[in-house]
RNA sequence: GGGCGUUUAGCUCAGUUGGCUAGAGCGCUUCCCUUACAAGGAAGAAGUCGCAGGUUCGAGUCCUGCAACGCCCACCA
């Protein structure tokens, strides 16, 4: 045996690390026989190192893909990493300009993204070597990237076969923009924040005065958290319900600066003035709503209730500008404002009305802003061109199934495909209150803007074309084809001849041609390839034809993770064998975003979900409550914990933290590393660290003890009844750590093992067979080396490099051992989970062994009480008849190794004396005899009596109500009476010992 | 505005269908470098279980209300 005094994980991690590899225990092989236990990795994204957050997931991941690889399953731990467009491109770009001063649009498109790549490559590199420090053990020669040639091929396939489903279209509406970016945002990627604002009153004059109620109106008075967008009203809105509407619809009004006359409608959108009201709205209302289709999706829709024009003023940088469908800014009040940005243009047009006394209130405002998750800044609602993947329409290639129960979602949509498996429990989730937030975000679901303008993504694989229309052809149908006449014979212009021989042989694509959405007297061709033909494309691009420029939201391709990582749409072995999946083990911040798409796709692309089980755990946040972040430097870089505590500690104390709640504290400390780097720590790691330790010695203790002569044979629970009250206790904690980490109850599990580790097999057993040994017994070998084998499998996934590397020196020292004659598997990742041995849990004895324990530490809490030196000898009565003597004296060499006793008597008729201290065990009472401190003895007696006294009215109080006799459980009366029965005998000789003192 | 979570010892947290004389680790106090481990051992002190009501023989646990903190969702008049 070769081990040092302490537990040094550097020197064994790597090592054991490689022994993983070389023996090929990660690698799935779908050829395998027996069940199946699949997890896919959530890809981190390349943006950066993993943190403190993704260690947790992936130790949880991994300590349930281990277990279940010993519990015999074929295992697969799928591993990756996301390309993350949107992040990842906004981090290069930000460096690139720090560092070289140069922006995006001072490179070519593929000159940049060869950029990203080598970032991507470096970020790829690093985060997998993390998760090979903290010992996942993923099937590495899967590894995959969202963008890699394999995820490439299902993306395009996934389009195509949405684009030829009708599912994915093109649409002008409002979207999420991100002026600083200057890309669309899905309504997930919008972050609300608190903004302390204004409502500003603005008075836009009539064209004409108004008699109303016998006054003459000169003006209405909109109210607005958003002046600058004025410059794109076309309407104010009333109630129609309001008194003032019936004489003011139809009115014009002239907006202010710009000069253009608008009219009042009528839309019952619009809020009634009330300041009474609890609405906080109807009292800032005036009753008069500015109507800004172009700026705000409320009055987007109201525009298209009413037919009004649409005119955009911001340019996409979020500028105002004239050239993006505001064509009346000819004053020169207008002319003023174009270029400003929008928050400067705001100050500007507040301005203005207070100068020309149009300004009538301003009002404190605190409001909800919808701010990007990218860079956030405020969103622009902004109204632009983009693809969208429609989420609830019926999807032609399935049977019309109705609307999901009182929703509606029709069941064969993609929002359907996704809601209705939560629904019928084909997916599950751990803890179950998230099911509500999935549920919830799929009946309210909208369509998925699914194009970003963005360069670092997979690009939309459309191609299309302006055609002019051909004056002579009719729009008629044409028999067997989708297309008309007309379309066709345009098309057939654009390449120069028959468009059917163009695309010969070209495999599969499909064709869409829709009035061109800007240019009268043209149409617009789109173009879809079902996969890469670089050949096509070429022609097509020859022709005019041209890609479109943006890529697909990240999300698109991380919904199709479970199935393309498995090399769908291929029919692989891998996707027969482990799809579905059985875990997702996530964060609660994605369910949206990503497990739902996931099962979205998974439904419709395979018919089946992705997953049985969602688990999703809690998010670590530092002591103070607060996310860790880069910003406010309370992140954890899990190799500094790797580095000053080991892989194995981290793996521990993230697992000992996880439960069911929704975010735990992890107090966050500065440290100094090894090598001298400052770097945070949390206090927390170090019960891993002395954990590892503990078990690190307690198996150099048993090994010392094991080696020299062999260890095997049958192991059974033989007479000694410390040694069946240790493997009662192991049988005990196979069963329930396995039932805990099937529940994902990690923190339980983990706490059984500690206690089982620590406090019975060091606290108890070792010390007890140190006392045996002493004695001269021999070592209980058979049952030493099965109890630390045991553990060893018990504990091995959750810290698999430390057992790891005791398994060998176990191999080695006993090679052979029970149950059974077996010899040990030669590495422990792939040998047998421990089966809980039932016949061997026996209450009987860890009850007998539990007394002992208390007569033990009695007799120590008596021994410190009274100041006896911890070399002294103390000699000791036990009153005791019957069976509970019988125990005292099978146990008697125990008790006095362990409480330092000379001399134990057995005497049943025993009684205190004045310088004896009383020590009460359960039914079992002792004396410690010549103990000189009376005053402390009486002191604690008395105060002891004091407890018994109030526990004893307790529970006569409960015995003598009929209530409780009549409708608690007999077992629970019973252990009252017990109770009780205990509770007297004790006051009797705590009565008896106050006497003895005189 | 809607929803969810949390509130238990100085700190971080357990406490699964109500039966609790409320637990653990850290920290604190005392003693011990006992030949596995001082990253250790033995022992101890420490809690009207956020507040107010209710249900029940019995409430940390269930119900109602309130408060504080945090998170998620929601189209910025």
């Amino acid at each position: 045996m070769d081990m040092d005094k302490v537990y040094d994980p550097k020197a064994v991690e790597s090592d054991v690390y490689r022994r993983w590899l070389e023996a090929g225990v990660f690698h799935a092989d779908p050829a395998a026989r027996g069940k199946t236990y699949c997890i896919v990795i959530p890809p981190p994204n390349v943006t950066d190192k993993l943190h403190v957050g993704h260690a947790l997931n992936n130790t949880l991941q991994d300590i349930l893909i281990r277990q279940k690889r010993m519990d015999g399953h074929s295992t697969l731990w799928m591993p990756g990493t996301d390309h993350a467009g949107i992040a990842t491109q906004t981090v290069v770009e930000k460096r690139i300009l720090a560092e070289e001063g140069r922006r995006r649009t001072d490179f070519d498109r593929q000159e940049f993204v060869a950029r990203v790549q080598q970032w991507k490559d470096e970020y790829e590199r690093q985060i997998l070597d993390q998760l090979r420090s903290m010992g996942c053990s993923c099937d590495w020669d899967r590894t995959r990237f969202t963008m890699d040639e394999v995820c490439a091929k299902a993306v395009r396939t996934a389009f195509y076969r949405l684009f030829a489903d009708g599912l994915i279209y093109r649409g002008k509406r409002l979207v999420n923009w991100d002026p600083a970016t200057q890309t669309v945002l899905a309504d997930d990627e919008v972050e609300h924040e608190t903004v302390q604002g204004h409502f500003w009153y603005m008075r836009y004059p009539l064209v004409e005065p108004v008699e109303l109620a016998g006054e003459t109106i000169e003006h209405v008075t909109v109210a607005t958290t958003r002046p600058e967008t004025m410059l794109g009203d076309t309407a104010v809105a009333i109630n129609p319900n309001d008194p003032r509407a019936a004489v003011l619809v139809g009115r014009m009004v002239r907006l202010p600066i710009v000069g253009r006359k608008i009219p009042i409608i009528a839309d019952d959108l619009v809020v009634l003035p009330d300041p009474e009201s609890a609405d906080e709205k109807a009292r800032f209302s005036t009753g008069f709503l500015k109507v800004t289709p172009a700026h705000d999706p409320n009055d987007w829709e109201i525009g298209l209730r009413h037919g009004l024009p649409v005119v955009n003023v911001f340019a996409p940088d979020g500028t105002i500008s004239d050239r993006h469908g505001w064509e009346d800014a000819d004053a020169p009040e207008a002319q003023a404002l174009l270029g400003m940005d929008r928050f400067e243009a705001r100050e500007a047009i507040v301005e203005w009305f207070r100068k020309e006394d149009l300004l009538e209130d301003v009002r404190e405002y605190t409001h909800e802003v919808g701010h990007s998750y990218r860079s956030h800044v405020p969103i622009e609602p902004y109204l632009s061109d983009q693809w969208f993947i429609a989420v609830k329409q019926q999807i032609p290639s399935l049977p019309e199934a109705g609307l999901i129960a009182g929703t509606d979602v029709p069941a064969n949509s993609l929002a359907g495909l996704a809601l209705a498996p939560v629904l019928d429990g084909r997916v599950r989730f751990t803890p179950e209150r998230y099911a509500a937030t999935y549920r919830a975000w799929l009946e309210n679901l909208r369509d998925w803007p699914i194009s970003r303008q963005l360069w670092w993504g997979h690009r939309i694989p459309i191609w299309s074309c302006d055609l002019e229309l051909p004056p002579d052809v009719a729009p008629e149908p044409v028999a067997g084809h989708d297309l008309d006449a007309r379309s066709l014979a345009a098309l057939t212009r654009s390449v120069g001849g028959d468009w059917h021989a163009f695309f010969e042989g070209q495999g599969a694509y499909h064709l869409r041609v829709e009035p061109h959405p800007e240019q009268e007297g043209f149409l617009r061709a789109y173009i879809c390839p079902e996969s890469g033909n670089t050949e096509l494309e070429a022609r097509l691009t020859e022709h005019g034809w041209q890609q479109d420029p943006d890529v697909l939201d990240t999300w698109f391709s991380s919904a199709l993770w479970p199935i393309s990582t498995m090399g769908w749409p291929e029919e692989t072995e891998l996707l027969k064998r482990f799809y579905p999946t059985s875990l997702l083990c996530t964060a609660r911040e994605i369910i949206t975003l990503w497990v739902s798409r996931m099962v979205m796709f998974g439904q419709y692309f395979r018919g089946e979900v992705p997953f049985a089980d969602v688990y999703i755990h809690a998010m670590i946040q530092d002591g103070q409550g607060r996310k860790m972040s880069k910003s406010l430097g309370n992140g954890i870089d899990p190799l500094d914990i790797i580095d000053s505590h080991g892989a194995d500690a981290m793996r521990f104390t993230l697992a000992q933290m996880t439960t069911e709640t929704q975010d735990v504290r992890m107090p966050v400390e500065s440290m100094t590393l090894p090598d001298g780097r400052q770097a945070n720590t949390s206090p927390k790691f170090d019960i891993g660290r002395n954990f590892c330790n503990k078990l690190w010695n307690a198996s150099r203790f048993a090994l010392m003890n094991l080696s020299g002569a062999p260890a095997w044979g049958q192991v059974h629970p033989g007479e000694e009844i410390t040694d069946r009250w240790i493997l009662s206790r192991l049988a005990t904690t196979v069963r329930d750590v396995t039932g805990s980490l099937s529940a994902y109850r990690f923190n339980e599990a983990v706490n059984a093992l500690y206690r089982t580790m620590w406090n019975d097999f060091c606290d108890w057993y070792l010390e007890i067979a140190k006392v045996r040994m002493a004695a001269g017994e021999e070592a209980p070998k058979a049952v030493l080396a099965h109890a630390l084998d045991s553990l060893l499998r018990l504990l091995h996934p959750v810290v698999p490099f430390v057992t790891e590397a005791i398994w060998a020196q176990l191999n080695s020292v006993a090679p052979v051992r029970g149950p059974g004659d077996m010899q040990a598997e030669p590495v422990l990742a792939s040998a047998a989970w421990p089966r809980a041995q039932s016949e061997w849990i026996d209450p009987d004895v860890e009850g007998q062994i539990g007394a002992i324990q208390e007569l033990i530490s009695g007799l120590r809490e008596a021994r410190s009480r009274h100041n006896v030196p911890a070399a002294d000898t103390v000699r000791v009565t036990v009153i005791a008849a019957g069976d509970d003597a019988a125990l005292i004296e099978r146990t008697a060499g125990i008790i006095q190794g362990l409480a330092g006793v000379s001399e134990l008597k057995i005497d049943p008729s025993a009684g205190p004396s004045g310088t004896d201290a009383t020590v009460v065990a359960g039914n079992i009472q002792a004396l410690l005899h010549d103990v000189i401190d009376t005053e402390a003895e009486r002191a604690r007696l008395t105060k002891r009596m004091e407890t018994l006294q109030r526990g004893i009215r307790g529970a006569e109080g409960k015995l003598g109500n009929a209530g409780f006799l009549g409708n608690a459980p007999a077992e629970v009366v019973e252990r009252e009476k017990q109770r009780l029965a205990e509770m007297r005998a004790e006051q009797a000789a705590v009565e008896e010992s106050l006497k003895s003192l005189g």
